[in-house]
DNA sequence: GGTGTGAATGACAACGTTGTCAGAGGTATA
DNA sequence: TATACCTCTGACAACGTTGTCATTCACACC
């Protein structure tokens, strides 16, 4: 800058003042420091602007995902991506891993960064740790799971409501045996989950089989093994739901195996790629992470902006979608 | 840090010493000190230090992809994110759409952040503006796609090699009509593989049809329908080479439509997810966007830890992997 | 006791930028 | 003509940190 303003012959305050196009600077010269800035390649350090500007910003965020290559959290990225880069604002992504620790050490340094924002897709359960940062004007928003301990705006799916749809479609096709294979209990949406199975049975007067129930599933192999037990058991469920992504492949690979895929109803947790070509088609309540990244993206700008309202919470409805599976009928 | 110092009864620069565990501090000192870090909840600015600091590192890197959310860029971004992550590097990633505006958009706000390094799936056609980013000690390296009139270090997959591969499988299961399905011709990795379909046809005698090439496919829809018009011709294909995922699940979908997924040959270049739950599965040339990933990452760290010597380009070889739809005979 | 050595500590400037304020110069008004 | 006022520009300090260098102090050695 120092350079551009001494070939441009002003100060360097009007330079930047040109950099920050504020308009004060008369044409002629501002097309002078122009030249110049042209002429020596200067570019703009916005972290020395950033540490000296008076509301500290540095137009960029942090996202914790649970894995930046797992279609959800991917998906999720790309819209907070697509709000950001409206306002120029630039997106640090990092993966927990389903890892308290790991979601901690990335917010320090996405903190030490000095981030305007956060979006996180939590896996720690206690989010007092974030006081500070929110109280040194982190904006923060969590996505798809609450913060435990903490209050901020949160935009989730409605695991329980889109789960009694599913159940409600299986008992609607006949099934009153209806497997529940499930992720870890800890993680909240797979408590959602599993307490919108409990319900949605006990509203049409089906009692819970724990036999039926399997939780904990990380994974295609374990839920393949799981759901192939459940399977060889004595008086064996009609229809299965499985509770997330990885599960329903699990499922849907060990039925296949034993020539049930056309005999028993599945409906799964998530859509998935190519679930419309394989035979029968998955039938999937399917979440919206476009739409989730979006209202959650849209959240923390607003209070990047200044909005001090009280928490706002939003709920992104499901969709069940059809394709043959979950229409089997026992 | 100046709270921290008046807080413990030092001077700020033996918070510095001590924050960056420079060792040269009595262990009595430096344990006051960092009580009072505990006390105050004092974070270090990592901007304002990699202002100052001599090497001006701001343990940053910047990732271009084609989107965050393809499921080839956000393999790539996971393994390249678990390389930074050993040391304590953060990665700004950011979406190209192909675009090559959009590309030179993105790495101007890197470059204005001070990424210490560049990882580029390229997009535009002339890398000559990186010229100047690269003398400014930004260390760049280039994936998928080699870079224009700029040189740097590569991690290319062997797409000319794989593509042969694919072709030679489908000419020893008794093809010689074998349609060609690929994308845009100035994707330089589109215009390898047509070139390694067309050198080994000649090397086996066969003569190019131009009637069974068609270029320029972009997502699901258009090639579904090329595909269609395809095989609705006089003299169809026996067996297809698909250049991409998305032209492979077009294709699979329209040769589905007419019942014809039996009965004519199928190889696409990138494996998919549940590839090998449809029916017949489908047989693939897999590239391996983890090896790429980490490749270019240890050697954009090489060059990070000073290794000046001449540009390396690696090839990462692909993987045929036989399920089924590249093993029907005509 | 005097001297040399080395380790620990602190004062100060500097990194590249912007906020603040003062001053220069022009124009409109009394 | 004198005054007030506005616009543009620049000097300087400051943002939070670290590099440089000087100073202090303890200790070993002669």
């Amino acid at each position: 800058m120092r350079d551009v303003a001494a070939l441009a012959g002003v100060s360097i305050k009007t330079v930047s003042r040109v950099v920050n196009s504020e308009g004060t600077v008369t044409p002629g010269l501002a097309a002078q420091v122009l030249e110049a800035v042209e002429r020596l390649d200067y570019r703009h350090n916005l972290t020395a602007s950033s540490l000296r500007r008076a509301d500290g910003k540095s137009a960029t965020i942090g996202v914790v995902l649970e894995d930046v290559a797992n279609p959800f959290s991917s998906a999720l990225h790309r819209s907070i991506e697509n709000v950001a880069l409206r306002r120029g604002v630039l997106v640090l992504a990092g993966s927990s891993d389903e890892d308290g620790d790991r979601e901690r050490q990335l917010v320090a340094a996405f903190a030490s960064r000095r981030v305007d924002g956060l979006v996180i897709v939590p896996a720690s359960h206690d989010h007092t740790y974030l006081l500070n940062e929110s109280r040194a004007g982190t904006a923060i928003v969590f996505v798809d799971r609450p913060p435990n301990f903490f209050d901020a705006d949160t935009v989730l799916t409605d695991n329980a409501a889109g789960t009694r749809r599913a159940i409600r479609h299986l008992i609607a096709h006949g099934h009153r045996r209806i497997g529940y294979l499930g992720d870890l209990q800890t993680i909240s949406t797979a408590a959602a989950r599993y307490e919108g199975y409990v319900e949605e049975l006990a509203a049409h007067g089906i009692a819970l089989d724990e036999r039926l129930v399997h939780h904990g599933l990380r994974g295609i192999e374990s839920s393949e093994a799981a759901i192939t037990e459940m399977l060889a058991a004595p008086k064996p469920p009609t229809a299965l739901f499985t509770a997330q992504n990885l599960i329903t492949i699990g499922a849907y690979r060990a039925m296949r195996r034993f020539g049930l895929h056309h005999k028993i109803g599945l409906v799964g947790f998530d859509d998935i790629l190519l679930s419309d070509l394989i035979d029968p088609g998955l039938t999937v309540i399917a979440q919206d992470p476009s739409a989730i990244g979006r209202t959650a993206a849209e959240l923390l700008f607003r209070r990047l902006d200044g909005d001090r309202s009280p928490s706002v919470h939003h709920v992104v409805p499901t969709l069940l979608i059809t394709r043959g599976s979950g229409e089997i009928r026992p």
